[in-house]
DNA sequence: GACTAGAGGATTGTTGAACGATACGACAAG
DNA sequence: CTTGTCGTATCGTTCAACAATCCTCTAGTC
């Protein structure tokens, strides 16, 4: 194994809290965590629909991981409630009830309203939310309604950044994490996301004009507006069979 | 180790839906979140310190579990934030900074006050909110300054609970589990908790009288002070150090 | 024929041991 | 005092094994 390279590496002779930022970049990711990530894309991307089994052997030897380490992945999803852990039966990608749904649309309100309600200036990190509509814009144009979902994604996120704490921000990516496992049974994403883009932009106009409590309104509604279209496909869906 | 549910059992004779509450009840659990509870219980009692570090031969061999079980315990307590894992160095007792004393409360004002904000009726579940300040005022009586503490915890998770949204409750169930780690740091509980006594009273009248709007107002200053309190000893007990 | 009981196979839960990789402290050399 | 080297303790990961549990399929009973 190669040790330090004695040359290139440059001493900064900056005092110590500089290179704090920076600890982050070299945090290395154990298997684990790397397993994890990649299920999480493969669950994302519906490769592992709602309610599929993940066999321990299966898995494990797909990926080349022993069934420890891959137990261990699976913790990690399981917190972020993307499996379900039943024991002695194995873990199964979350299917979410109708009932989670409205909890999950029932925490979105509680925070992105507040996240926006206190506002009476333009916040910091107004310039994310946005560069958000401005993404969905642009996924509009060229008919990419994958990448406008996410840019709707994003601009949510955006919002409750303004909040300013981590804890609300790590809360609100696993709630949209959670959601993704039920946008997959938006049949026509473009119906479901487009209408929403001039809300959005509308809502960033009035965070910008400092008015929050206008932008809380038209947030409330919104929510209110894509958590109907959202139960109805899935009730729906779940009568169809 | 009997994790004793105060909330009382009580059997509906209803067919099918009504047994799924007991469900949780005779849920086995894995070793590894038997383990994960002891720990939580220790670390809250303060026998691990904030900053101490959990060996995994000495924890597994004291409590008889092999390392890859205890691993999966670590993992649970780390994604409740009460350790934290450094790659290679191995597990430790979250020490938390000022900074996340700021954030902790900034989230609990999020969601509290947008839990009681929309009040205009005596909501379901106040009577929680009432036995607490009972629970509280019984332990003052008794000069149980501990359970005065823990009465105040169960206060605020009540508070919560009035949002009926289950993600928020275990969203409260972590923040108070992470504050837990920094209460340690008042020296007198007495002189910290007694005041609020009668500001949960207070609160618990506007909710009854259906004033949502009073008791956001009564609850951010409560926070507001309790914060400035706690990070006013912090800070003394950092410089002292 | 429908239902219950039980045997057998498959999968998970948990353990123990092993080996490489990494961090930390001690010690010697400059 | 700093730097390089080394040894030890610990963690990261894998493997193999066995016990516990669940699921399915068969067989028997009514």
């Amino acid at each position: 194994m190669s040790t330090a390279v004695p040359g290139s590496v440059r001493q900064l002779p900056l005092p110590g809290r500089a290179l704090e930022a920076d600890r982050a970049l070299l945090a290395r990711t154990s298997t684990a965590e790397r397993v994890a990530d990649v299920l999480r894309t493969r669950i994302a991307e519906g490769l592992f629909p709602p309610g599929a089994r993940l066999a321990e052997d299966t898995i494990g030897s797909g990926l080349g991981v022993s069934r420890n380490t891959l137990r261990e992945a699976f913790q990690l999803l399981t917190h972020e409630r993307l499996l379900t852990h039943e024991l002695n039966r194995g873990v199964f990608v979350r299917m979410l009830t109708i009932d989670d749904v409205a909890d999950l649309y029932r925490v979105r309100k509680l925070v992105e309203c507040a996240a926006v309600r206190g506002i009476d200036s333009p916040p910091p990190g107004v310039e994310r939310v946005a560069d958000a509509v401005v993404e969905g814009e642009r996924a509009k144009k060229q008919l990419d309604w994958q990448g406008l979902g996410t840019a709707n994604l994003h601009f949510h996120q955006a919002l409750t950044a303004l909040a300013g704490s981590p804890r609300v921000d790590e809360l609100m990516r696993r709630i949209l994490a959670e959601l993704r496992l039920v946008f997959h049974v938006m049949a026509d994403p473009r119906r479901f996301y487009e209408p929403y883009l001039a809300t959005n932009r509308e809502i960033l106009g009035r965070i910008e004009v400092g008015d929050g409590s206008g932008a809380e309104q038209l947030l409330a509604a919104y929510l209110d507006k894509a958590q109907e279209q959202l139960v109805d496909a899935y009730a729906q869906r779940t009568t169809d069979g």
